[in-house]
DNA sequence: GCCGTTTTCGGCCCGACTGTTTTCAGTCG
């Protein structure tokens, strides 16, 4: 069972047992331990296999580990059940409108009996909720509103999207005069692979004039809220941004409380109640004397509670603070350390260019080689190539790379892992490419042990060099595969296989937490783009930015090296 | 319900905004 699935029973419990109105420190306690399980890198399932302490996890005590146990061997949790008979499971849906809390989810129920959007509905369109208590027109209005962003089916967004909206948001409000800081903090500066919101940080000694410019913004679907230093607003794509104005002297303080994580952030305020530090948006101060220690950049955040400075990307309590403590913190890759791309398509199959277009746009990015890596013929919609064809491309290969200079084209293929394991080429001409990535395509549907297998027996090929997209996934349209990551990241390590991250934001397969993973077992990554087309380079930088949220450092990726050691470090065990 | 250099009780992060109030509760991040 995975951990999401866990985590959601007790979040369900959570929220049930909120609008039930249980004691507030009870529910805060199953939403923290929600939090713990989400920031988990390794499987519960697993962890009670092996017989471990759950209640070794911060934020889970005997409690919650019981139901955890329970959750496993049981698939179901006796307490939610007993919940639900007192309040309704539907009344959860309730609760994902914006603006409806535990509190009025429950004031609703009780006294008009609604425990449905569609009622919630009715009833609002027939003004019968202005009566409650707390509630009025306005209330109505709004929560009609909700009801229609509900509906809209407008969820997370891809990090490309959240990036290109953002980017084009700081440019807007960069002609306001009068800015002195302006950042995109959240998930998005934590590099999320999805993000919910946009939050963008502003400082400006006139924080009027920067709360009216931002709602101003053309692409403004509804202002949300629009306060002196504080406005929400809704786009017209269904994005929500949220801008923050401070004095410059918060900057950093008000950067660090707005990339958060919630975890991290959490965690921080405890550490700093231990240390007598008080941290807020505004700066960071004694708590005793209330004198203000600082709060003008991130640094003075972590150096009043003795850390290190946490890139954001690490933000999200899976041990950066202790890491930051004992001087642990990795030093993570750069995009400058790349020094290659060894996945991408050309026109033999569903690429956009050539080989040589291809090339020139790899020496323009100032790489020291790169590699063709075409479709092989079970891809028979993007024209994949079979054995002859092949050897045909892989002889086109070595004429441009002698019409080119400057930078080495290594000859590749992406062949295909079929279902039994076998590869859809004959060795001998997977032994003439200097590079043999290896994917699943078709078939992603079988039970996870049988997946396993045809993974494990890919790797056995002695020609494999790279398991590209290890897990099948497409963000927000399509699950990874399922299957034993740990025995098949083994498997590769000892085989001297390397994984790739692959830096599509369609995919940014492997994800960060198997990056963890990875690094810790010790398997060789690789960061390729899997371009159709030149312009699609450009998305290295969402790999690297996966990598870095995976604690990976430049010696953990392959594609850092110089040619001559880039071939050493490919070579199988 | 969880936690502990204040360890088995007594605390638990906190500030902004809205709407409905007339001093504040609910929601959000």
């Amino acid at each position: 069972m995975e951990n999401s699935q866990i985590a959601k029973t007790l979040s369900d419990l959570a929220y049930l047992l909120e609008i039930k109105g249980e004691s507030a420190f009870r529910i805060r306690s199953y939403h923290s331990g929600v939090r713990a399980i989400s920031d988990l890198t390794t499987s519960l399932e697993l962890m009670v296999q092996r017989g471990e302490d759950l209640m070794a996890i911060k934020g889970i005590g005997k409690s919650i580990a019981g139901k955890i146990v329970e959750i496993i061997e049981t698939k179901t949790c006796k307490t939610l059940e007993e919940v639900k008979k007192e309040v309704p499971e539907t009344l959860l849906d309730m609760l994902d409108l914006e603006g409806m809390g535990p509190k009025k989810v429950k004031l609703i129920y009780e006294k008009l009996g609604i425990d449905s959007i569609e009622k919630l509905e009715v009833a609002a369109k027939a003004g019968k909720l202005r009566d409650l208590p707390g509630m009025g027109a306005k209330t109505e209005e709004r929560l009609l509103a909700s009801i229609e962003h509900f509906r809209s089916g407008v969820g997370r967004f891809r990090l490309d999207a959240g990036a290109t909206i953002g980017e084009a948001i700081v440019e807007y409000m960069q002609r306001l005069e009068g800015i002195e800081n302006l950042e995109l903090a959240g998930s998005l500066r934590r590099r999320r692979e999805t993000i919910g919101d946009l939050d963008l940080l502003v400082s400006c000694t006139d924080h009027q004039s920067v709360m009216d410019h931002f709602v101003a913004y053309p692409e403004v679907k509804q202002i949300l809220a629009h306060g002196d230093t504080k406005s929400s607003v809704r786009l017209e794509n269904g994005l929500q941004v949220d801008c923050r104005v401070v004095d410059a002297e918060s900057f950093g303080a008000a950067l660090h409380y707005f990339t958060g994580s919630m975890s991290h952030n959490v965690a921080m305020r405890q550490r700093g109640m231990e240390r007598n530090v008080h941290i807020n948006e505004y700066g960071v101060y004694e708590r005793d004397s209330g004198n203000r220690i600082g709060g003008d950049n991130e640094e003075d955040v972590f150096k009043a509670l003795g850390l290190e400075w946490v890139s954001p990307e690490l933000r999200e309590n899976r041990g950066e603070i202790e890491a930051a403590e004992n001087g642990k913190l990795p030093e993570l890759i750069k995009i400058g350390d790349i020094q290659g791309d060894l996945h991408m398509h050309t026109t033999a199959t569903d690429g956009k260019h050539s080989i040589l277009e291809m090339a020139e746009a790899c020496k323009a990015k100032g790489y020291k080689y790169h590699a063709i890596s075409d479709h092989s013929k079970a891809v028979a919609i993007a024209n994949g190539l079979d054995e002859q064809r092949l050897a045909q491309h892989l002889r086109e290969i070595e004429k441009a790379n002698e019409q080119i200079e400057g930078i080495e084209i290594l000859k590749s293929i992406e062949v295909d892992i079929m279902p039994d394991g076998t590869l859809d080429l004959e060795d001998a001409i997977l032994s003439e490419c200097d590079l043999v990535i290896a994917s699943v395509h078709f078939q992603q549907k079988m039970p996870p042990d049988e997946m396993t297998d045809r993974i494990l027996r890919a790797i056995d090929n002695p020609y494999v060099n790279v398991i590209a997209h290890p897990t099948g996934r497409l963000l927000l349209r399509r699950e990874p595969f399922s299957f034993d990551a740990e025995k098949v990241f083994a498997a590769a390590r000892d085989a001297g296989v390397c994984l790739e991250i692959n830096a599509h934001p369609a995919r940014l397969d492997l994800k960060d937490t198997h990056c963890i993973l990875a690094r810790e077992l010790g398997v060789k990554i690789i960061i390729n783009t899997d371009a159709h087309r030149v312009e699609e380079l450009d998305l290295m930088r969402y790999g690297i930015w996966t990598a870095r949220r995976g604690w990976l450092k430049k010696e953990n990726v392959v594609n850092t090296n110089g040619l001559a050691a880039f071939k050493k470090a490919i070579a199988r065990n």
